[in-house]
RNA sequence: CGGAGCGUAGCGCAGCCUGGUAGCGCGUUUGGUUCGGGACCAAAAGGUCGAGGGUUCAAUUCCCUCCGCUCCGACCA
């Protein structure tokens, strides 16, 4: 391929649509283009790493025992009305009509319809355990897409579903699956970690979500150096610390706060630490108000709060519902009085001499017990984990960094078989349940994962695996016939050894060409010019090495694939 | 949806406050000089100033409405 027939334009500047490093570098290097928020074209380099992404992720998944299947995007809503997600995935979903009226929508995912294909397909215990995968467009519709391909309308998934015919059974489905996915990001030169997760939507009991590490990550990731325990932010547990001993004990006292509503108001007007104060969080689930209780200086982690209810919706009260359930406005709910059913986090188990609000404008209460004082329907770990807290697992402190979830692995169970009545008559005669299991990864976002990963301030360090070409092949002066003819004569040897090269033909300076070439960061780069060749041939250099390696042209196809097979 | 910001040439921006019909850099085209880390000179093409409405003799500029984009929260591969 050459520059001078190819549709490549790279940008001098970031493009003010992008914010994180992998966006503006994949904008600059002309690998994608928006249509609009979320809604991205891959031009010809983009495509090319993101078929290699996806090739990888298919053998990988070929390797694992699953087999590839493509199912439509367009799934009558009928579908999603059985498993009751058009209900909670609800306006996340692109819905349409047909000519006759029918509901449709696009697939956000694709549990429906693999379990009604394989209810149909699958009879007996005979054909399990069975895996099918699909890399396929996916549809959302998304609230707030984000960082080029990182958040999309529209984004590329894989996705696999595990079929069998017990829970033992698909918990090796399942390990199969985890260890295919350690394989594809490593294979793409991603670090990427698993960590425990919440399910979310998708049901089901258990996941594991790999994270790539990166600052730009839009999830928390909980790690625990000393024991290896990791868990994205919204699930981690902690085991609860030591808290500041109260200043005193003793009977309930109102004191007057008149608009003292923060936690840092009222650290400051009581002049203590923040863990002693109770923060009272008023919620709204499934309609019903309720309360929440964390030490002052925590967050509540709703993830966790909205798990413990078992509810679908959960959102902060507005002002005029804390107003009706505590009878003062916002800033001085307090556990005290509440009639609404009343939660708390652990750490608040046995507390003694809190300060909280009073339900009444403009006051607080002292020497709050818990015990004494309230009902507390359930004491449980409710608050954002944090770094520096200690590790469930070990006691060590916790570390918290930033990933992004590039793939998800769930054991559903049999939600979805109950819901379609996906049966197999077992070996003594029954119909039994299928078990299953779900597996996805955005192909695109771990793509721009990618290249999140692998880049310098002059453009992006492709591994080897997901280059859009190996080889970039500098022509520095397209009017020097000798030059030229060492360049095609490179061109066509190192295609007929099976490397991919991309010729820069172009009549431009050598520093653009240099720029150019380490902006879209092809991991070798092969100069070709008189200078050069004078010196006594072609100069071969790595991405992401400074040495240059001048090599004879008659050895030059030999140096380069050998150093192919070194990267892998 | 709540909060914040932005829409002016393909890209990055200025102009707007204090109305008078648009400018800079990059890129593109042509000619010339250059030629190993984003060259220089000259000429040129390219804009319904996001859309609609209002105020005004006159609106890119002031006012209203809408749309789009980006960022922060809840959702997720």
């Amino acid at each position: 391929m050459r520059w001078s027939r190819t549709l490549i334009t790279t940008l001098r500047d970031d493009p003010q649509e992008a914010e994180i490093a992998s966006h503006k570098l994949m904008v600059r290097a002309g690998l994608i283009r928006k249509l609009s928020g979320g809604l991205y074209t891959f031009m010809p380099f983009g495509v090319r790493a993101l078929h290699k992404v996806a090739q990888i992720v298919r053998e990988e998944m070929n390797r694992a025992g699953a087999q590839e299947i493509l199912m439509p995007a367009l799934q009558p809503a009928e579908m999603w009305e059985r498993s009751g997600r058009l209900a909670t995935m609800g306006p996340g979903m692109f819905r349409l009509k047909d000519r006759v009226e029918r509901m449709m929508v696009l697939g956000p995912t694709h549990e429906e319809v693999t379990t009604e294909m394989m209810c149909n397909e699958v009879s007996s215990y005979r054909q399990l355990p069975c895996t099918v995968y699909q890399i396929q467009t996916k549809f959302r519709d998304e609230i707030r897409p984000r960082f080029g391909l990182m958040r999309a309308k529209e984004f590329i998934m894989k996705d696999a579903y595990s079929f069998d015919v017990s829970y033992e059974a698909a918990d090796a489905s399942y390990q199969a699956m985890y260890d295919a996915y350690v394989r594809i990001f490593k294979r793409c030169g991603l670090l990427a970690r698993p960590v425990e997760a919440d399910t979310g939507d998708i049901g089901g009991k258990w996941s594991h979500e790999f994270m790539v590490l990166a600052d730009s990550g839009e999830d928390g990731v909980i790690d625990c150096p000393a024991c290896g325990y990791a868990a994205n932010q919204e699930r981690a547990e902690r085991k609860a610390g030591p808290t500041s001993t109260p200043t005193q004990d003793g009977t309930l006292e109102e004191v007057a706060t008149p608009n003292v509503r923060t936690i840092e108001q009222l650290m400051a007007f009581f002049k203590c630490p923040g863990d002693l104060f109770l923060k009272t969080l008023i919620y709204v689930a499934d309609g019903k108000p309720v309360a929440v209780l964390v030490p002052g200086d925590r967050e509540l982690n709703e993830p966790k709060f909205k798990r413990l209810l078992g509810v679908k919706k959960l959102e902060l009260a507005d002002d005029a519902t804390i107003q009706s359930v505590t009878g003062a406005p916002v800033g001085f709910a307090g556990p005290v009085g509440l009639t609404i059913p009343l939660y708390a986090d652990q750490a608040l188990k046995d507390s003694v001499g809190r300060i909280s609000g009073a339900n009444k404008a403009d006051t607080h209460l002292k020497n709050v017990s818990l015990a004494r004082d309230a009902k507390v329907l359930a004491f449980e770990d409710l608050v954002m984990v944090g770094s520096g807290d200690s590790c469930p697992r070990c006691g060590k402190p916790l570390q918290i960094k930033r990933g992004i979830e590039v793939g998800h692995v769930f054991k559903l169970g049999t939600k979805y078989s109950e819901s379609f009545d996906a049966k197999f008559l077992s070996p003594e005669g029954q119909r039994e349940l299928m078990v299953m299991g779900c597996y996805g990864i955005g192909v695109t976002r771990t793509l721009q994962a990618v290249v999140e990963q692998n880049h310098d301030a002059d453009g992006i360090c492709w591994p080897i695996s997901v280059a859009p070409f190996v080889v970039t092949l500098l022509n520095l002066d397209t009017k020097d016939a000798a030059v030229c003819a060492v360049v095609d004569q490179l061109e066509k040897e190192l295609q007929d050894a099976g490397v991919d090269v991309f010729v820069d033909d172009r009549e431009d300076r050598p520093g653009v060409k240099f720029k150019d070439a380490d902006l879209i960061g092809c991991p070798i780069r092969v100069v070709v010019g008189s200078k050069g060749l004078a010196k006594g041939g072609v100069e071969i250099k790595l991405r992401t090495s400074k040495d240059v390696a001048i090599v004879p042209v008659d050895q030059a196809v030999a140096d380069i694939v050998g150093r192919v097979k070194k990267f892998v």
